[in-house]
DNA sequence: AATGTTCGTTCGGATTTACAACAAAGTTTT
DNA sequence: AAAACTTTGTTGTAAATCCGAACGAACATT
């Protein structure tokens, strides 16, 4: 299970409510768990007292984030009163920005998507601080009787404590305020993140029943670049600044197919990106004419899917290279997992075989041997950990 | 300042007595991080109410853990009472054990070292377990009125839940149950974890105030191998099954110049440990027939800081590779520092300009800079390290 | 219909902190 | 030298919380 953390940044002492908002969240998180559950199953399972757990209860309920849905089967006295997450209410909206599209949802407590708006990313800052705004305010009118709060994922570098983004490589942005027009202007929190470490949040609350017990991964998005978010101990983990996970710019090797966002062709990211496949592709195809078109990525993925030569021979040397760097991070870090996410995943039976040999490696030594899973968010994970960042709050620290 | 953690690997509720142990520690590590400090100061800075730290005081007072002063000079009113950590009185047992020597130490709550004992590491592990717990035991019943714990830092893979050392490279020791033993025998607890993981404790704890402050970094040791410790919020990072830390067997590149423990010729540990310099060293001077000679560590950071062309042209050389490997953790997990260990850093101003060129690359992307430091543990690092596994734990977990 | 089981609630007891009042031990002002 | 002020540490009461026992409600089984 997940921790929760008791303490903000700075040692914080205990006050006698400090007992009532820890039990309160425990009791929260046991009823998103395992909903429906009773009062007195959530008692057996805390070793909290039944009295306690109904107290705690009441106040879960009259702050609208739990509600009873009728009785349970008896198993020989009274019936148990199930309780669930109150779900319907609006209490979050998601705004998923990447280099193609961004999309807008709102949601309720428990990540449902209650409604979506999509458009296409623009390069102009401006355009997108406006486009933003409007249709946050546009959400926000509609579901005023909710209080809602606003996540943002973006695919660059983030200063969550000042609410905004420090660097977007692809778009070239540097520190766009985005967070805080949108509390100045609507007056609701905003929360900023880098994509990657979204996605490994919404794994962590969201994902399968696995990713959700498990307290040490680390996701691997393919896309573009290559990011990772690092999930140690239950939480997940942002170094200084906001800026970790930049495992992408990892030196692997040289002469990579292409040049990395940074300049270097020495990068993992250089050798093992959506980018590094296509430029790979592209080269093999040139030498054979008849061949030569420009594919995209989703194509490339199809054609390996479909056993085409070239892109079968892209695809396994592409995951040679994320194999190095896989492995890298598991004898460094020892997660219990990597998950990985993007699209490269829908090859996954292509590249599987390979990834999985090159990281056979780290379990020499009586190392733990780590699963690499691909991720199971669905078709859009950015979107979920935009949520993500706004419900995993809610739970982290009961409001 | 460190975190506290307050709970542990379950979900844990909070009684009535919970406040009680937060708050004794955060009083606890005031004094500890402060001292000489007062009652009333630390009732400013925590905002704990007097009355509320007087009694935690007793408390603390009565189990031995601090001591009173005499009075602090007068602001206008009545004289503080100052407050310290009781000193003098033994409290852990540390054993540091190096491929070379084992010392086994006593120390107090401070951390200074009462009495301790060395002597030669032998490959056999019956020996050793003989001989650690003939020394131990002497500890154990000179400080009887003590209640003494034990600390144990080993080159190699541990299990901390199983008392166990998991695996030794340089002995090949396999589910070395030293720790047992002793809990078993003796009938106090132990603590067993990896050299460079102990480090990273004892920096965080016992370091610089600086490190002390700081809550994100790594320790990078530099000896036969390499070895990482990372410390992330606050906390040392074990990894799955305590695993984490073997950033040494990272892949940096090709032809190293001597084979890792773990046979291959891409490790980064292959490229920048010790053994790489020896190696470096021995091919340059057999080109040159009238250097030839069999040198160890100690003279070849010697030569390099006497100006010797060939042993600094090693020192540069392994410090490319060293830099290659410091920048991969900088730019994966942006800490705020990192800090290297080992008798390397004897030689620290041939190294430096190497290094930080190196490493300058990921202050792109406007990404934190990362301070690079020398360890400031002095000569027996993991001494100390071996010690801070249960002083730590006194400080982390009020007794 | 009687008995036993499970669920949720109610009430007194224990622990803890907060707050206010107070005593102790100084310094500063008159 | 006496009075007034300041700071420290202690004492006693109120409020919040959980625990544990007792209780009524609702159901199953005999």
């Amino acid at each position: 299970m997940k921790r929760i953390y008791l303490q903000k940044a700075k040692t914080q002492i205990a006050r006698p409510n400090t007992i009532r908002d820890i039990n309160k969240q425990i009791v929260l998180n046991y009823v998103r768990d395992r909903s429906p559950i009773s009062r007195a199953d959530i008692a057996r399972e805390t070793e909290l007292q039944r009295s306690t757990v109904s107290s705690i209860v009441d106040g879960l309920h009259a702050a609208g984030l739990i509600e009873e849905i009728g009785s349970g089967d008896s198993t020989g006295g009274r019936k148990p009163t199930l309780l669930r997450l109150k779900t319907g209410n609006a209490v979050a909206i998601g705004v998923d920005l990447t280099p193609r599209e961004t999309r807008i949802a709102v949601a309720d407590l428990s990540g449902s998507v209650l409604e979506s708006e999509t458009f296409p990313t623009s390069p102009s800052e401006s355009f997108m601080t406006e486009k933003i705004l409007e249709t946050v305010a546009k959400f926000n009118d509609k579901y005023i009787d909710d209080d809602l709060a606003v996540g943002i994922s973006v695919p660059g570098v983030t200063d969550q404590l000042a609410g905004r983004v420090r660097y977007v490589p692809y778009f070239q942005w540097r520190d766009w305020d985005i967070g805080n027009q949108i509390t100045k202007k609507i007056g609701i929190p905003v929360t900023i993140e880098n994509d990657a470490n979204a996605i490994a949040l919404a794994e962590l609350w969201f994902g399968r029943e696995e990713f959700r017990k498990t307290t040490n991964f680390i996701t691997v998005m393919v896309a573009e670049g290559i990011g990772t978010g690092i999930v140690f101990d239950g939480q997940v983990y942002r170094g200084e600044k906001g800026a970790a996970g930049e495992f992408g710019h990892m030196i692997v090797g040289s002469n990579a197919p292409v040049q990395c966002s940074c300049g270097s062709f020495d990068c993992w990211e250089a050798h093992a990106s959506e980018n590094a496949m296509l430029a790979r592709y592209h080269k093999l195809v040139k030498e054979n004419i008849s061949l030569s078109r420009n594919i995209d990525i989703h194509q490339l993925v199809g054609l390996a899917n479909q056993g085409e030569a070239e892109a079968l021979a892209v695809m396994k040397e592409t995951a040679k290279y994320l194999g190095i760097g896989i492995s890298n991070l598991i004898v460094g870090l020892s997660p219990q997992a990597i998950v990985v996410s993007g699209k490269i995943t829908r090859a996954w039976d292509c590249i599987y075989d390979e990834l999985s040999s090159i990281i056979e490696r780290s379990v020499r030594q009586g190392l733990p041997k780590t699963k690499l899973l691909a991720s199971s968010l669905g078709d859009q994970p950015t979107l979920i950990g935009s949520l993500s960042l706004v419900l995993a709050k809610k739970f982290a620290s009961a409001s």
